[in-house]
DNA sequence: TCACTGATCGTCT
DNA sequence: GACGATCAGTGAG
């Protein structure tokens, strides 16, 4: 019948009482605080925060995971030019490219240079930071660690579908970047290597992650 | 922890 | 009609 794990209509909003945690202040990226050029965001892109307003309330996590894709990359979905879905690939960086994939999940890329050339960078895996009941109601699962633990968990987290694709994520709306917590721990050891589940171009190290982070996907010995 | 497999459906050739 | 930037479940080591 329907799609079991697509994430659900937007349910309408009965003024739910907001969890302690939804208050958590986070800074907003401005665009020119992104790097132009896609390995240099996907590398300051981990540990920043991705943040969804998407109804019924906030939800955050801390980016330890995610995989370059550059123009000219056969391993891109920018590489054929540019088609109705992924059109806003082709967008200036900031933006939102959400695509449905294995009839079950989406996933969420960010635009990551000028307009009219196609290249993202996969966010793969979060920490969860706020919201972790509405994500956990979400997902269906309850351990932690699993919220945000591959490119479909975390869009499904966060409530990310078809209908956030192209969103803005450096202005206000539903889904937006927020700057790194700052103080003791905020500097972190960020790991590279190839990327997962692709066939070609895999030998490219294009992929970033938190070392030593739980919350990271992929087999072990790309994560030492 | 890893390897394997089925589910599921939009996109592209 | 084939493929795919995945996930969850299962079984083996």
């Amino acid at each position: 019948m329907t799609s079991p794990r697509a994430p659900g209509p937007r349910s309408r909003s009965t003024s739910p009482p907001e969890p302690p945690d939804a208050r958590a202040r986070f800074r907003r990226l401005r665009r020119a605080e992104l790097p132009s050029e896609t390995v240099a965001l996907a590398r300051f892109l981990i540990g920043c925060i991705i943040v969804s307003d998407v109804p019924p309330g906030r939800a955050s996590a801390r980016i330890v995971e995610c995989e370059a894709y550059l123009p000219g990359d056969a391993a891109a979905h920018s590489f054929r030019g540019e088609t109705a879905r992924n059109r806003t690939l082709f967008m200036r960086r900031g933006h939102a490219y959400v695509y449905f994939i294995y009839g079950n999940h989406y996933c969420l890329n960010v635009s990551s240079e000028r307009a009219g050339i196609g290249a993202g960078v996969l966010l793969r895996a979060g920490e969860p930071l706020t919201g972790i009941d509405l994500m956990r109601a979400r997902r269906g699962v309850s351990a932690e660690r699993d919220l945000c633990r591959g490119p479909g968990r975390l869009a499904q987290a966060l409530g990310i579908g078809a209908a956030e694709d192209g969103l803005d994520l450096c202005a206000a709306g539903p889904l937006w970047l927020a700057a790194p917590r700052d103080g003791p721990g905020g500097r972190v050891a960020v790991g590279a290597s190839v990327r997962i589940g692709i066939s070609k171009e895999a030998d490219r190290v294009l992929r970033y992650y938190v070392r030593d982070s739980p919350y990271v996907s992929g087999p072990k010995k790309l994560n030492s």
